[in-house]
RNA sequence: GCGCCCUUAGCUCAGUUGGAUAGAGCAACAGCCUUCUAAGCUGUGGGCCGGUGGUUCGAAUCCACCAGGGCGCGCCA
């Protein structure tokens, strides 16, 4: 459902009836027990607290156990002594020692050694990284989920793109980093909510009835050119393309010529623009929806601008922040360096962002009395804010960067700073084919569709490779070599690890017919034989999953996770080669039946870490590679 | 002119929010494989992290300035 009826707008100046939400960022997040680094942290806060009983909790917080770069240096590092000197009065080295002696004793860690400039590095015992495949298989796609979002409502707005045609390219990126993202934070444990906001009022939608108007004066037979017609329609004929011919027919199968003169001509635009605006936004929005679907996405939310403006929500907002006394009429000055030509100072009903910190007060009225896009997007933030999001997400293009901070303005006036908004810019994406960017031109109807991309490479290979760069950056988006049946090419080779996981389990099955080799029967097998370097460098990634979650999401950023699964295949692919050269390191051996259902346990929680991450990406774990 | 984003190996990009000797793929070079798990595998070379200062135990990461690229800059959304 789109707009709800009367939406319950939060008053700015009353600030007790938002109820008390829980800090955006904890300062001590729970800890996830599964996350064996977030245990090891734990280990090394109890043992300094012992060594520095008044250690300030900030400090504390600024402790990190991390994994290590160089094998030498052991698996985890602690940074606890460095952090805490200066707190302590005592010199890194020494409290290192100190922390190196208590640590020593514990069940996990191996050794522990100071190193550097006064890290901890700690080497685990194997059994603590076995120890976690039990979890992971007992768990399944539920390891990696985080507590970091502790149920804090989260909106996470998407695509949300002008319903004047088919999606294309330019929609697509940010409808994948969108919805991953929306993925990712609900597995760090937000309450998510994806939702659409439908831009279908303005003049970009009236100058799509009238192209749409003109197809059904077509379809009805009408006599006119397109050039007498295009004279005619304000500011010109616009979207010439040829998919709102069937919006044309469809218009005249239903209203016959009933919309026309009776010549067949123009008609008062009373009589026929809101009919014709509601039923060709409409069927735009059947499209759409259509290419969503194909592409994984499905919103909770599908919100109309239209609607908003109809119910009056804007004018109440703009009411509410005139009584705040954060609006006003005024001049502007013009830019500075740039003035445009036709700049002449002019006053404006302006919005106060100055006040929180945007560079310039901005216009909520047009000329023509009607809002601008600022004002009704102001209302449509107020909406959300009052459905009582704690954090608004919008997902943009890099071209509207400049209106974040004017945005982030008008929340922190709606929610009296209650509600955090932020914003994930998109870059433009250049499509490659054969070495050559295919060009993109609405007028020529020569740009590229979602649709043609889906059927061309699918919906794996399109929302992969839009997470396999930094929404930030642009990116080449290459035809070619998303098909690709290589290791450059990260959908395949991340989806080939997991059918290669598969079909491991597949042929275990006949190895040992009447044995269920299901999750829950192999966390149950011991593990002890799994001990060269490739098995344990698998696990250690393994291990990783957890915290690589929690990052990402607070990071606001779905591509590491592509990246983890492509280091995560690469370990896999690394274990199975050896099986290449060697057939005795084979994963399964008919004559070691221990070894194998251990070796499979390995390989069945590599499954699961692999599919549950691309459960997040939106693509599929297939079975098998056709 | 101002603001925001970006600049890392020949190319395309990562870099765990300030950690130790900066990583991966491609390309290059050298071997292996000729299909029992090769829609390949192993290894090598390759760097002033755009530049200059600063902050501190420690900087690709934070700050300032400069250079180059992208986006934006009153009634377009």
């Amino acid at each position: 459902m789109a707009i709800r009826d009367r939406p319950t707008l939060p008053r700015t100046s009353v600030s007790d009836h938002h109820r008390p939400r829980p800090p955006t960022r904890a300062k001590t997040p729970p800890m996830n027990p599964s996350d064996l680094y977030a245990r090891l942290r734990e280990t090394v806060l109890a043992a300094l607290t012992h060594i520095i009983p008044d250690l300030p909790a900030d400090i504390a917080a600024r402790v990190e156990v991390t994994p290590t770069r160089d094998p030498a240096h052991g698996d985890m590092a602690t940074n606890a002594a460095m952090v805490s000197a200066k707190a302590a009065r005592q010199p890194p080295a020494k409290i290192a020692a100190a922390l190196v002696q208590r640590l020593n004793a514990g069940a996990e860690i191996a050794t522990a050694e100071a190193a550097g400039p006064g890290f901890v590095n700690l080497r685990l015992r194997p059994d603590a990284f076995r120890a976690l495949l039990p979890i992971i298989l007992t768990q399944g796609e539920a390891y990696g989920d985080a507590t970091t979002g502790a149920g804090i409502k989260i909106n996470v707005e998407y695509v949300s793109a002008n319903p004047t045609g088919p999606m294309h390219i330019g929609h697509c990126r940010g409808a994948v980093v969108g919805d991953a993202l929306a993925n990712l934070l609900s597995k760090a444990g937000y309450a998510v909510t994806k939702e659409y906001y439908i831009n279908d009022a303005g003049a970009q939608v009236t100058a799509l009835a009238w192209a749409a108007y003109w197809r059904y004066l077509q379809a009805t037979g009408t006599k006119m050119t397109e050039e007498a017609f295009a004279s005619e329609v304000p500011g010109g004929l616009q979207y010439k393309g040829e998919y709102l011919v069937e919006v044309g027919n469809a218009l005249a199968a239903r209203f016959q010529a009933s919309l026309a003169t009776p010549d067949l001509g123009i008609a008062s635009p009373e009589l026929w623009l809101d009919t014709v605006k509601g039923f060709t936004i409409d069927a735009m929005m059947t499209e759409i929806r259509e290419d969503l679907r194909r592409l994984g996405v499905e919103q909770d939310i599908y919100s109309s601008e239209r609607k908003l403006v109809a119910t009056g929500a804007a004018d109440k907002i703009i009411d509410q922040l005139r009584a705040d006394g954060l609006i006003y009429e005024g001049v502007l000055e013009p830019p500075k360096g740039k003035t445009p030509e036709d700049w002449e100072p002019r006053p404006q009903t302006l919005f106060r962002s100055t006040q929180f910190g945007d560079d310039v007060d901005r216009p909520l009225r047009k000329s023509d009395g009607s809002n601008t896009y600022f004002a009704n997007d102001i209302a449509y933030h107020a909406d959300k804010i009052s459905r009582g999001y704690d954090v608004l997400i919008d997902i943009l293009g890099a071209d509207h960067g400049g209106y974040v901070p004017r945005m982030k303005a008008a929340v922190k006036a709606l929610s009296a700073g209650k509600t955090e908004f932020g914003a994930v810019l998109c870059q433009i994406v250049h499509i490659m084919k054969g070495g050559q960017p295919v060009r993109m031109s609405k007028r020529a109807g020569t740009y590229v569709t979602l649709r043609d991309l889906l059927d061309e490479v699918g919906k794996d290979a399109v929302r992969f490779t839009m997470l396999t760069r930094n929404s930030d950056a642009q990116m080449e988006f290459d035809l070619d070599k998303v098909l690709a049946t290589t290791r450059e090419n990260p959908v395949f080779y991340v989806q080939y690890a997991h059918a290669r996981c598969r079909s491991v389990l597949r042929a275990a099955a006949e190895m040992f017919p009447g044995k269920a080799l299901d999750e829950t029967n192999l966390a149950a097998i011991p593990t002890d034989s799994l001990n060269g370097d490739p098995e344990l460098t698998l696990i250690r990634r393994l291990a990783l999953w957890p915290r690589t979650v929690e990052a990402a999401a607070q990071a606001r950023e779905p591509h590491r996770i592509a990246f983890f699964l492509y280091d995560l295949a690469a370990d896999f692919h690394m274990l199975w080669n050896r099986g290449k050269d060697d057939t005795t390191l084979r994963f399964l051996q008919s004559d070691q039946p221990a070894e194998t259902l251990a070796r499979l346990a390995l390989v069945a929680a590599t499954a699961v870490v692999i599919r549950s991450g691309l459960v997040v990406m939106g693509v599929a774990p297939v079975e098998e590679m056709r």
